[in-house]
DNA sequence: TTTCTCTTTATAAAATCTTTATACATCCGT
DNA sequence: ACGGATGTATAAAGATTTTATAAAGAGAAA
């Protein structure tokens, strides 16, 4: 991945339109919503690195929304708002939001801030490339070698393998994996995920029929397991 | 850890009282330098949880300072500073701050924006392993190991067991057991308790006919008990 | 179209939980 | 010490839940 993707939330058509071209002309990617209920489902089906919200929503308090999108959202959240009371911003803060700016606010100065929570949520699961047996996952170039040879694996595939890698030896329950990797409406759907673990195994597993690195955690979850070389 | 441990390197001696004072009252440790050269020592020794750095420092440019430290301190670093310009903002963050408030700040914001930042960098790293003789258990992976094997549990026996670590030395009673394991409907079902406490102790006792760490409590309950090493 | 991926369905296999059976232990009054 | 009452330990059969896998259908992209 070259540059984040970034979900502006924000319902005045200029900030928006300043917004975008900012951060596109700074090469990020960029989606965008008009109202929280908009807001909610684009981050669960884009899954963006990073939101931009701003507080004054037409269709629901800002607090609310942010409260909400915690919930299941881990990536960074930045508060844009006209209100520039304490209150308002500890409360946002507490909500989990990682940072938060008066508007108007200072392009370069938004900019840096924006590099600077995305450094921060980076730098943790950054392990360039991961090396478990014959298997060699590099997250920043999204591709996965087994046996020096590159695997071919579909957008699912990989992501659900790029969770186990950032989270190696935790048991991760299904609800968890698939509110990750499908969105929190799907956190019923263990088919899905029983599927893709098979198909990952065929691809992975010396021995598909005897998994060492995705271990089954019956009623729990899966545990990946990386027996460095 | 219940609270942080949180370094000012601040040359104002007011300051540096306010901002103990503040700390303080909210449960922080606090440890302080007045110069950067002072300031990197003490990082150094006391691996603070956190930096509050300011900018403005007798001994040495601020901007330099920040750079040095990141070179080995990787915990969050909040910028104090009087200078207010787009410029330093933008250059302190991408020199790796976590987060840069102008003096004077507002002290309910400034403890809002330590939180936040502490929040993100602690998020991950926190795995608590409790260890009794040969066994370690750690609750956030939700792993078992003896003797550095992973061994295997079925949900409802780590569940149970997580429960005796959780309580270690006291009795739990039959009843209490069920209702948190099995649920509220199954306190008449001590049948169950009996056959998986005898699958845990084949699990993890050293020998299952005497058993150490799970001990019965007859006509009572339960009792696990933890021999440090 | 063709290909690729995701979703859904079906079914067999495996793992786990529940229930039953039986043996053992301990306490207590005679 | 004996016998009964109560409580406990364990194995193993049975029932149920959970998982693995193939394969068909749906939908999108090349």
């Amino acid at each position: 991945m070259d540059k984040a993707d970034i979900l502006i939330i924000d319902d005045e058509i200029q900030m928006q339109k300043l917004l975008e071209i900012t951060l596109q002309s700074n090469q990020y990617r960029v989606s965008h919503a008009a109202t929280a209920k908009e807001g909610m489902m684009t981050a669960a089906s884009h899954q963006p690195d990073m939101i931009l919200l701003d507080l004054g929503l037409p269709d629901e308090d800002g607090h609310k929304v942010l409260q909400r999108l915690r919930e299941w959202y881990t990536n960074p959240v930045i508060i844009l708002s006209v209100q520039s009371s304490e209150e308002d911003i500890v409360k946002a803060l507490d909500n989990g939001a990682n940072d938060y700016l008066v508007k108007p606010f200072r392009t370069r100065e938004l900019l840096a801030r924006i590099r600077s929570a995305l450094r921060s949520s980076f730098s943790e699961e950054n392990t360039p490339v991961l090396t478990c047996e014959d298997l060699q996952i590099d997250l920043s170039a999204r591709t996965v070698k087994r046996k020096n040879e590159f695997i071919k694996l579909t957008a699912t595939e990989y992501n659900l393998l790029s969770l186990f890698v950032r989270h190696e030896g935790k048991v991760l329950t299904h609800q968890y994996l698939l509110r990750e990797v499908w969105g929190p409406g799907y956190i019923n759907q263990s088919q899905y995920l029983r599927v893709f673990i098979a198909q990952l195994r065929k691809k992975i597993e010396t021995d598909p029929n005897r998994p060492e690195m995705i271990i089954t955690e019956s009623g729990v979850g899966y545990r990946f397991v990386c027996k460095e070389s």
